[in-house]
DNA sequence: GTCTCTGCAAAGGGTTTGCAACGCA
DNA sequence: TGCGTTGCAAACCCTTTGCAGAGAC
């Protein structure tokens, strides 16, 4: 398994999304689609509502909030809540991958699903990815249940 | 690796914890501690507050916010932020390891981490526990910043 | 033309904080 | 006795909602 770097943001694919699901593709959307892939991180509404503020798009926080759940629902981002009660949206490829996320930087790289073969021989050093921390967690049904 | 049940839950660790960090161990906190470690599952501090107040316990909302931080920080609680906001936490032996929850009776038990190989191994078969879902997520360093 | 979206402001809801009384150590 | 803790209520802050006008298709 290698790191794959997400090459440019396909914004078409997340527009093509959008229709399929009677949405619409209007200017701010556009605007908040290009900023939140070129942020290439995690980052909170607020955060990205700045972000388009600073770059002279009059917007609305209430547009940016409805706009990430929407991208959210369509698959092109997702979310990850926080500790201090916000929630941070990454965006991201419209496909089933994990995340890589550099502690320094922020960066994410999305980490393709293969098999957890492939997670293991990865963590032996084809990683290229300085491990400093991974949470982990497992939903299923336990002896009792099953 | 093998699922291991909690045993009994050993307060007077977190007791012990509790007095290291120059916390003091007052009936609320124990209170809290026992219906904490006694529902074995996440909970939200709403949660906990209405189930000791239906046990006629006489305590404030705010209090168990508190005492919840505090059994964080010392390795006494897990904490996990919901997708609505809240933040729900999990009575937990202080030492690392991962969950196995039970998405049908909510059920939390400790897995131990040992090695991935193990992990792989267990996801052959060993694990008494059927998996539906997995969240993981990578922090580290990427290639350009290590 | 229709139906969704937008910006603004107010409401909603989880969490934190201020403070005087309380109670471990 | 000293200092951390508690309960209550108000303050805080992130997020959602209502609504009239604007815009996509």
């Amino acid at each position: 398994m290698t790191l794959r770097a997400r090459g440019r943001p396909e914004f078409d694919d997340v527009y093509r999304e959008l229709t399929r699901a009677s949405c619409r593709v209007t200017g701010p959307r556009k605007a908040i689609v290009t900023a939140f892939a070129h942020l290439r991180r995690y980052v909170t509404p607020k955060e990205l509502h700045d972000h388009l503020r600073s770059a002279k798009v009059r917007i609305g926080l209430a547009t940016v909030y409805r706009t990430l759940e929407v991208l959210r629902r369509i698959g092109a981002a997702s979310a990850a809540p926080q500790a201090h009660g916000e929630t941070a949206y990454l965006f991201c490829a419209i496909s089933h991958h994990h995340h890589a996320v550099c502690v320094r930087c922020g960066r994410v790289d999305d980490v393709p699903c293969r098999s957890v073969a492939g997670f293991a021989r990865s963590l032996a050093g084809n990683l290229r990815f300085r491990l400093t921390q991974h949470k982990l967690e497992f939903f299923g049904l336990c002896a009792r249940c099953s």
